[in-house]
DNA sequence: GCAATATACTAGGACATCCAAGGGTTTGGA
DNA sequence: TCCAAACCCTTGGATGTCCTAGTATATTGC
């Protein structure tokens, strides 16, 4: 990740698919893996800024979503669906923010089944902070141009809404 | 991730960020957030695809690196550049492409540190296979727009290209 | 020739994800 | 009312990726 390469890896990656009779899917290719190399950049500085704090991403996004939440506290299964990752991933989440403290479990006072994910006041403080830097690190200089990142959100949008994400 | 959500969260996101006072950034959060969402979703259809290949995403980045280049053989340190992975993570994959018959190392003919990657027959045919069934299956049926395919490129590009991925 | 550099491997650990299985709880139809 | 189905969370096991050393070997520069 060093020096940085004289060609662009992808645009040579579409060349090739074009020259290999692909040409009527070389664009989406190329599309699509810049999608998964930007995503890769991303997530390096987003945990680059969170690892002072402890928090991984995927930590941080719980984090961020029950500081939101209405009394801080919210079912995991609700977490589950907002974050659109697996329940097991849930689980594994919060014991490691419940072990730093951050977060605590608590029973659901109708439903036995469910148990509600709390944050502490070291939790929302943390989030807080993390959040802070976020936005001055990463988001702040996202190194996208305005209009850009307006064209990502709804190129993104429609895709996510065809992919099943959402039906708004 | 079966039933879709009625609101788009990352919508949601975007408007608690504002209603907090970060109106300047919500937007590029919002982006950076769908950018990280549609890589998952991408992620998830090309290693269903690639799961009855015995192949992971990184393996076959590597298998098709290989079937582009002169005589199906390159450098790892090479490799590790152009994918812009780790040099471990290299090894890891090499291990198990050579396991599955699909690659061999053999020592570089005038640089006693370095080893080749080598194709063999076996993982040129399954590149290929596999490729056509990517080809048909994810990046034929994208879901995105010839046009935003296009702004897509454009925009990744140049962003690519400032975090230091290349300087074509 | 000798010291710095480069390359690849090994070992160990952290992390996220998924799957299958199981126990507790609620719901709703017979 | 009662019991089967559905729901919720957890556990244990397995993958896969990435990172940080440390080691051995080979090359390059002084």
């Amino acid at each position: 990740m060093g020096t940085p390469l004289p060609r662009d890896p992808i645009a040579d990656a579409r060349l090739n698919w074009e020259r290999h009779g692909w040409a009527d899917v070389a664009a989406p290719m190329a599309a699509i893996t810049a999608i998964m190399r930007t995503q890769q950049i991303l997530l390096a500085r987003i945990e680059g800024v969170l690892k002072p704090f402890g928090l991984t991403f995927a930590r941080y996004e719980l984090l961020a979503l029950l500081s939101f939440a209405r009394g801080g506290a919210l079912p995991m299964n609700k977490a589950s669906a907002l974050l659109q990752v697996h329940p097991t991933s849930v689980t594994n989440a919060v014991d490691r923010l419940q072990g730093a403290g951050l977060v605590l479990r608590s029973p659901h006072p109708t439903d036995g089944r469910t148990t509600l994910i709390e944050l502490t006041p070291e939790g929302r403080t943390l989030a807080k902070r993390a959040t802070a830097v976020l936005n001055s690190e990463v988001f702040g200089q996202s190194g996208f141009a305005g209009q850009d990142v307006d064209q990502l959100i709804r190129i993104l949008g429609t895709f996510r809404r065809n992919a099943g994400d959402f039906s708004d």
